[in-house]
RNA sequence: GCCCGGAUGGCGGAAUCGGUAGACGCGUUGGUCUCAAACACCAAUGUCCGAAAGGAUGUGCCGGUUCGACCCCGGCUCCGGGUACCA
């Protein structure tokens, strides 16, 4: 019988299905172990051989650790929310839910022909109702809540609201968007509306102001990690800033416990490093400025990190959209300075990036007083400070901050240098060493030991304080788009009020077109009947991120209708112990899912701090493109080697077409109809194509479709490949070069237990030779998988086998262990095998063979013998040889004199198992 | 600019602790089987000199530490990723 693998994986497919293999169910008595893999968002185009790469690296994992005992959790579902499904509704008009569940049933039947362990009982859709009921409980949670700093938690806003009735802000310490003191009395006369306002402040998903990524063609705002260069990250669309209200998400109050809590991860450093670069912690100092405009005078606070430059300050800059601005400016520039936010408005958020370094800036015509110089400086308005981070206002150093050296140069502003022997006459001098000189009290010290001896004069003096600020802003959560969760949320009197939980889930409405409505509201729009008791309920939708934020935790306990996860299988399975995915979703999903986190773990919702103890990037599986070159104005087509003899003009051509970089002519004519009727130039009778790497993408041409490959090869071979293809972690071209390798091991494999076709094992007894061979591979695949190091355990299987068939073993002792650690990687083959070998059940509840090292001992070791560090030869000797023993035995050597040859011998050294090392002199 | 990775044969990649560099697979070449092809199997395969034995050389570049360096240290070059007026 030959390996047939078309049949043994439909077979086993079906046994798996049938038998629910793979259900977990919670075990207080098993040690539990929880697999997740990044879910995907099911596009119109399928799977391609990329998409898999980290589901089979986790599949092995999990199965591997089935057999080693565990409970193990390992779930899947879909990301279904999203702005592909809902552009391709508006250019169709189809339902976003009907196209989103097509796409869903065809990622599932792809899924499965790879033959993953999911337990699909558990599947989960961000879509469905039933699960977004708890992203918008979670939402409705987090706008009943504030974040008390002391406490450094979240609280539920009732007592915040009564520290107002007795006390109004005296003593609180709460993250807020501003800070706007008041009494208690004041609280008290407050309308609804104004104490409304005033809790928005606070609030942990809170409606307000800011300047936000509008993104015209998409017509709704993005979050920052949504943006890049400029454009769209969905789409590639320009993005500009526009001010404008928002419900938003108060990250920015947990930035000090997301830094902190990375370092107890599981992570790679590059990523943490990504994270702690997002969060961008800062320490430094707050100053107060005196800021005069005319008769006007205001206490102005700036953030820096040098406070020790202090005395080098020679003028102020505000953000254009600070607010500031407005009170700063004098009457006699108040011109120049409208003239100049209106240039500034008018730029996109990408011209204000291509711009980078032009220096522009407008004077405001107020000055601000330096507090510990008393010297009045000149208020000026630029880009280059950013209204978002620290207070919008900066003061300026140019003899020691390059930006404000560059603009001191461009206005002709003084630049006072502060350390000794600093040169400034062609650059600022930034780095934070040096001696301070011209700076009063700070003279004679290092700028090391300057920095806390100004923030400690500052505080002492009453003119600022110690302040740490971050980078990490709020997210932005509301999109104006159709296809995401509603808010729960109605405006009684303009007062945003939440709807009940039990009222919950609320339902996407239907509508009769997927675009915004003529007056420029989000196409919720246009629902009818979108209101509680004729209050109307907001219109926006949640982000992408908000349905992937929780997930992990509602498979955990996904039929529960009381609660998002119950305390019992929250209590089990506790948080994710391995997880698997992309880099991509590094400054996204992973802060907006540790946040998440972080706030039901302040509830008491969730027993971990952190969802995901382990993290695993995979790699990303770029296409082999293919390219013919038409010769200009003609239907010709020249081989590759010899273009350099046209004009041509490069095309892609679809890789499903190529063979080995040979075009197929036929099928190429056939491909299109503008190619039926091509000519072409060929080379030794052949077309050869050109090739590039590529993204894997549908407008390349090279996407390679798993299913193809599970037609040709079968699934066992697919997953061995792309494991064989290199590390996890690394991101490598699809190239089929090798697929055939792989796939004769397996059949190779097969063959180990078949002769004549004929399936047959014997009892005997295992020679040492054999069992060396299986503990070495028992060895080296545990310690392979542990270390994630798939691509040398494939390996580590093709040496053992070949060594097995070179000896013609076909031993029931040695088989058996052999099929249960393939399993993991290739659990159709096994699970056939396994039953041949007369098992009834799954290999899937075998164990993991155990490795026994005194027989993979040695009982002599191999010296490499070297003369200067030059190895020469080798030489086994017994392992019982002493170090002196091997000294004298190698001493005496033919090949050694041969060497030495009238020299003499300085030293010996030998490391035992190694090397001997002999200096000749 | 700043932060983090990486560079090894014709190719993908091994060498997990400073100890025989190039495992494993692909490709290539030669051979066995076959009427032939496919499949399978065997052998060779870093580079240079040599018929061979053997020798020289070799992990991006320059230098250092060490008996010994792909690995550690210092200085570069190139490539990839992240981030970008964050005061």
């Amino acid at each position: 019988m030959e390996y047939d693998f078309r049949e043994i994986e439909k077979k086993w497919q079906a046994y798996w299905a049938a038998n629910r293999t793979f259900r977990a169910e919670e075990d207080p008595s098993r040690p539990k172990y929880y697999v997740l893999d990044m879910f995907p968002y099911p596009s119109g185009a399928g799977l391609h051989v990329g998409h898999p790469l980290g589901y089979i690296a986790s599949d092995i994992y999990s199965r591997y650790k089935r057999l080693c005992g565990f409970n193990v959790l390992h779930p899947m579902g879909y990301d279904a929310f999203g702005l592909p499904a809902e552009q391709y509704a508006i250019q169709t008009g189809q339902h976003p839910a009907v196209t989103t569940a097509r796409n869903i049933a065809r990622y599932r039947e792809q899924l499965d022909r790879i033959g993953f362990s999911f337990d699909w009982s558990r599947e989960i859709r961000t879509c469905d109702p039933e699960y977004y009921k708890w992203t918008q409980w979670a939402f409705l949670k987090m706008f009943g809540s504030y974040y008390d700093n002391d406490l450094q938690k979240a609280r539920p806003i009732e007592e915040l609201t009564a520290a107002f009735e007795t006390r109004g802000t005296e003593g609180v310490n709460a993250a807020c968007s501003r800070e706007l003191p008041f009494t208690a009395d004041r609280w008290k006369s407050m309308s609804d509306r104004e104490k409304s306002d005033v809790l928005m402040n606070y609030r942990i998903a809170y409606q307000g102001e800011t300047a936000v990524n509008w993104c015209p063609k998409l017509g709704t705002v993005l979050a920052n990690d949504e943006v890049k260069d400029g454009y769209s990250v969905r789409g590639g669309y320009p993005v500009e800033q526009k001010k404008m209200t928002q419900w938003q998400l108060r990250v920015s109050a947990y930035a000090g416990r997301l830094l902190d809590d990375l370092e107890a991860l599981d992570w790679s450093d590059s990523l943490k490093d990504m994270q702690r670069n997002w969060i961008g912690r800062s320490e430094g100092a707050e100053m107060v400025f005196r800021a005069i405009n005319g008769d006007a005078e205001y206490d102005m606070t700036i953030f820096t990190t040098r406070a020790d430059t202090v005395f080098g300050v020679t003028f102020m800059v505000l953000a254009p959209e600070s607010e500031w601005v407005e009170k700063l400016t004098s009457p006699e520039q108040k011109a120049a300075v409208e003239e100049y936010l209106a240039a500034a408005k008018k730029k996109t958020e990408r011209e204000r990036l291509s711009e980078t370094r032009k220096v522009t800036g407008v004077f405001s015509g107020s000055y601000a007083v330096n507090p510990l110089t008393g010297d009045r400086v000149p208020i000026w308005i630029s880009e280059y400070v950013l209204a978002g981070y620290g207070t919008g206002a900066i003061m300026a150093v140019p003899a020691h901050d390059s930006r404000d050296y560059a603009f001191a140069r461009r206005f002709n502003l003084p630049i006072i240098p502060l350390i000794e022997g600093c040169d400034v006459s062609e650059a600022a001098f930034d780095a934070k060493e040096g001696v301070m000189c011209n700076s009063g009290f700070l003279n004679g010290l290092t700028v090391k030991e300057a920095i806390p001896a100004a923030i400690e004069y500052v505080e002492s003096h009453g003119i600022g304080r110690r302040k740490v600020n971050y980078r990490l802003r709020d997210a932005i959560f509301s999109r104006q788009r159709y296809w995401g969760e509603p808010f729960p949320i109605y405006f009684k009197d303009g007062i945003a009020t939440p709807m009940p939980f039990e009222s919950l889930p609320l339902e996407l409405p239907e509508v009769d077109k997927y675009l915004p409505t003529e007056s420029g509201e989000p196409p919720l729009g246009r629902a009818e009947h979108w209101d509680v008791d004729g209050w109307p309920i907001e219109k926006s939708t949640m982000p992408g991120f908000a349905g992937s934020s929780a997930y992990y935790l509602r498979y955990m306990d996904p039929h529960n209708g009381k609660a998002l996860v119950g305390r019992e299988a929250n209590e089990y399975w506790r948080s994710v112990d391995l997880y698997v995915g992309g880099t991509e979703h590094a400054t996204g999903h992973l802060i907006y899912s540790r946040f998440w986190n972080k706030f039901l773990y302040d509830l008491g919702c969730v027993c971990e701090k952190e969802p995901f103890r382990k993290l695993i990037n995979q790699g990303m599986i770029q296409g082999r493109s293919n390219f013919v070159y038409r010769i200009v104005n003609t239907n010709t087509f020249v081989s590759a080697g010899l273009k350099a003899d046209y004009e041509t003009t490069e095309i892609h051509v679809d890789v499903n077409i190529v063979h080995n970089d040979r075009l197929d002519l036929e099928a190429f004519r056939n491909w299109m109809p503008e190619y039926r009727n091509a000519e072409f130039i060929l080379e030794n009778g052949e077309y050869v194509c050109g090739h590039a790497i590529e993204k894997m993408s549908k407008s390349m041409y090279n996407v390679v479709n798993p299913d193809k490959v599970c037609d040709t090869y079968g699934a066992d071979t697919l997953r061995l490949y792309e494991m064989f293809l290199g590390p996890v972690e690394q991101s490598k071209p699809w190239d089929t070069k090798g697929i055939d390798g792989v796939h004769r091991f397996l059949r190779r494999v097969w063959r180990l237990f078949h002769e004549r076709d004929v399936f047959t094992v014997s009892d005997e007894a295992p020679t040492p030779q054999e069992l060396k061979t299986l503990h070495k591979l028992i060895f080296k695949v545990k310690t392979d998988i542990e270390n994630f190091s798939f691509n040398t355990a494939v390996s580590a299987f093709m040496i053992a086998v070949n060594e097995l068939y070179e000896h013609k073993c076909s031993k029931r002792a040695v088989l058996e262990p052999l099929v249960v650690l393939l399993s993991p990687f290739a659990p159709h083959i096994a699970e056939e095998l396994w039953e041949k070998l007369g098992h009834s059940g799954s290999v899937s509840g075998a164990e993991f063979p155990e490795y026994v090292e005194s027989y993979t001992e040695e009982d002599s070791c191999t010296y490499a013998v070297s003369f200067n560090g030059k190895t020469r030869f080798t030489v086994d000797l017994p392992k019982s040889m002493t170090r002196e023993e091997v000294d004298s035995h190698v001493r005496g050597l033919d090949q050694t004199e041969k060497y030495v040859a009238g020299g003499k011998i300085v030293k010996v050294i030998v490391v035992p198992g190694k090397i001997v090392n002999i200096v000749v002199k």
